[in-house]
DNA sequence: GGCGCTCGTGATTGCGCAATCATGATGTCG
DNA sequence: CGACATCATGATTGCGCAATCACGAGCGCC
């Protein structure tokens, strides 16, 4: 038995049906059966049934990989998020999924972990795969990272906050706007001592820019001002509950705290239940995001609603919009926010 | 001036850097340019250094979908899950990526719903980008989903539950064993006229198994038996209070609740407190999950833990195992899970 | 000192599809 | 009724990369 002499390229056949097996099949020529599937409008109705039938017939599968190589591009969104821990995030991606899903792409997930060279390489990663278009969570880059983005040039959407210069399209709220309509509320109520309390406000520089907001609010009301309290791990319930206690041991004890997200605040309601410190007689408690569970604490928690589902959608719809008739005149959205003013204020 | 001839399949030049241009300024052959940005031990580290140092001034970023043709295989870990409203499923995904991540896969998501025919259209896509493997939430898909990914051949897992057969290979945790100590623990506790409640147990089958088990427990004890009070909408604490309420005006009403779920378990335990309903005096409550807010309300909720986080993990362990040396020994890996006992039982 | 070995590098080829241009059939209008 | 537009379909080509095989240099070994 002689070896068979393998030309160089030559490999083994994966033997999966392709568009020529298809195109055979239905006695057509390949390029029909691309449109056929592609473009259902540019086939004919009898072709376009017997490619249908032929695709059946031999359980074809569409390369979407070779597809994408001739087309220099790909149906595929990379949206980029600094976290999955946070359920803002999450709800954002499905705000996202909903509409990219309806218009037949697909999601490209990056997860930075607050990390800005980890973002940098997922971007540089997510470009290679040729995608139409691309949604990144923040405003803020590496100027390395900014720079391969515009020489890319194709559509990005940078949502949660409004920027300064977005890189293109921009849908967000303003955090420092937020944060400066609960320092106002808190001082309505006649609380004094404002503490704001956050966990990694470096990284999570929109929990900073909330900090800032609601600090220089609290110079213009001409309020105490005081440095926040913060951790340098993740936030989570039970972590807003210690933050409490810990709060509640400064000198002055603070009448107000304000946390940077739901997540502490719902923490520290219930531990103030736990432990039989009255909110608000003793000290009130406000939140950031509109969770559903900060309505169902007792006492309900003050706090304000981020429309993250609406940025997801709202952003996925201007990417798509760009990526069909080219950028639009509305680079920049503002979603705004909406204080919810509840028992623990 | 004349129109230029364009030869048929010409086309616009794209002008981003290649491996090609790399390699020309590099001084070295393209491929060598492939070998030493995907197979660094392969090549001299003389010849590494310069073709650094020209992928850096040329900016070059790789063009994935290219490589993915040529080699017939993509650096992609599609996973399809029924859902992202459930924080066990993005607990789950974050332990695949993790692991994935660090082997060099990116995470291509597909969110079904709970709809099978999605599924199927999921699967069916994902497999056109030629990923090495495939995971999947849940034993259960349509034959012919099935067939399609018998046919295709390469790795799957499927998580979440143990299931009879799987595809190939399987991490998760029998839920109806979980259901069945529940039961058994709320017996042991003198809880009578023993009630579950959850949401879409048809197509949240996973929580119809530990409804089953939890059933077939109580029949196993003697105990009085009932149907599962159920709602057809998405899982939610507030839905929780609401079947809190209605439960209780059952006839007899239950002495024990389980709930399907923590999101619905915690809702009923913040509407206890609300209305003044004692527990576990009036009725006892059990959820699972083991999310981390069941320990922070008070009562602390009893529930049993899924190790969620742990079946991403190994789940992905075991599927890029089996991408490098082939199928493995061991196919199914039972995680098992933990009851925690706390003071609403 | 010649044989075979490994190691690093290069030349050739094709992965499966869609973009482009070409063409034939049909319709449209004055 | 003929010139031309419109439509559906086909033929050719290349997207950018990695698989395959070829080959030469350096090495150890009997």
């Amino acid at each position: 038995m002689k070896t068979v002499p393998r030309m160089p390229g030559a490999r083994e056949v994966p033997s999966a049906a392709t568009l020529k097996h298809v195109a055979e099949r239905a006695g057509v020529s390949p390029i029909t059966v691309s449109r056929a599937l592609n473009k259902p409008a540019m086939v004919s109705a009898d072709l376009r049934d017997r490619v249908r039938l032929a695709v059946d017939e031999l359980g074809y599968v569409q390369n979407r990989v070779a597809g994408a190589l001739a087309s220099a591009s790909s149906p595929v969104i990379p949206v980029v998020v600094p976290s999955l821990s946070n359920a803002v995030f999450v709800e954002t991606i499905q705000g996202i999924q909903e509409v990219v899903q309806r218009a037949g792409f697909q999601l490209l997930l990056g997860n930075t972990e607050y990390d800005l060279d980890r973002e940098h390489a997922w971007i540089s990663t997510f470009l290679g795969w040729s995608p139409p278009g691309l949604i990144l969570a923040g405003t803020r880059h590496q100027p390395r990272t900014r720079a391969l983005i515009e020489r890319w040039g194709r559509p990005v959407v940078e949502i949660m906050e409004v920027g300064a210069k977005p890189i293109d399209m921009n849908v967000g709220l303003s955090h420092g706007a937020a944060g400066a309509a609960m320092a106002r509320h808190l001082l309505e109520r006649g609380h004094a001592n404002l503490l704001f309390a956050g966990c990694r406000i470096a990284e999570d520089y929109r929990a900073g820019q909330r900090f800032r907001g609601f600090d220089r609010a609290l110079a213009s009301f001409g309020a105490a001002r005081r440095p926040p309290l913060t951790r340098n791990v993740p936030s989570s319930p039970a972590l807003g509950g210690d933050m409490l206690v810990e709060a509640l041991r400064l000198d002055p004890p603070p009448g107000a705290i304000f946390y940077a997200n739901d997540d502490l605040a719902v923490g520290a309601i219930l531990r103030a239940q736990r432990e039989g410190i009255a909110v608000p007689g003793r000290v009130a408690i406000a939140g950031f995001n509109g969770l559903d569970i900060s309505g169902l604490v007792t006492p309900g928690l003050t706090t304000i609603v981020s429309p993250r589902r609406a940025i997801g959608r709202i952003g996925a719809e201007k990417l798509l919009g760009a990526i069909e008739v080219g950028s639009p005149k509305v680079r920049r959205v503002d979603v705004g926010f909406e204080l919810i003013v509840r028992g623990s204020t």
